[in-house]
DNA sequence: GTATTTTACGATCACCGTAAGAATC
DNA sequence: GATTCTTACGGTGATCGTAAAATAC
């Protein structure tokens, strides 16, 4: 089980199929496919039921997506803290300038 | 960043030098060594302090930890709960039979 | 000296993409 | 037919262990 498969595993319950969640992630379907069919046999569980109209969660899938999305959460809380800490912005954050007292942002342009 | 790194990170952190993680982990002392160095290109920020007496964090490698350990927990909990779905329990608990009615362990027996 | 960490070097295995196959409509 | 998912196959890279070097005491 690793992180990448939980990310896969988010991306296909929020899009509502494999394809499109490939595009998501930025990954093919096949990688898609791979990738949740492998977590389903480490964890010997079905997660997800393929059915006629997209895929669907099962009772056990559910469960185990609401604590995959509480690792994705803080694994990007870890990302934004330490980006934080070299002087970076990560993320959907995006960078603008507007008039503002020298201080709000000369610190920042400042690091190499 | 991925999982085994956290979990690397996790064990120098409780048992205070990369040698004793590395029986913690099940790793060598290089593989340990390798993991947190990776950790920390990856995260670009030093996470612990390689000191006269054992390591210690730094105030961002303290913080990393804190949401290392949230991502544990919840990623044990995602083994816990389908080790349970398939009928098995896993982790430190061992397995041991008494004398009980046959239902109990039967089961359990008959697969392959 | 001992004990611990880092670095170098190979080997192996997981993961991905391409491509073909199966299933579903 | 179109679309989606799965399977097969090969290549590449991350990660590991062995072993040597560096570092600290």
């Amino acid at each position: 089980m690793n992180l990448s498969q939980l990310e896969v595993l988010d991306a296909i319950v929020r899009t509502g199929s494999l394809t499109e969640a490939s595009y998501d992630v930025g990954l093919t379907q096949s990688a898609v496919s791979y990738s949740l069919s492998r977590l389903e046999t480490e964890l010997g569980v079905k997660l997800l039921e393929r059915g006629r109209q997209g895929v669907s969660l099962t009772r056990i899938g559910e469960e185990v997506l609401q604590h995959a999305r509480i690792v994705l959460k803080q694994m990007e809380i870890i990302r934004q803290r330490t980006a934080q800490e070299r002087g970076l912005a990560v993320g959907k954050l995006r960078f603008g300038c507007v008039p503002s007292p020298p201080r709000t942002t000369a610190g920042l342009a400042a690091r190499p």
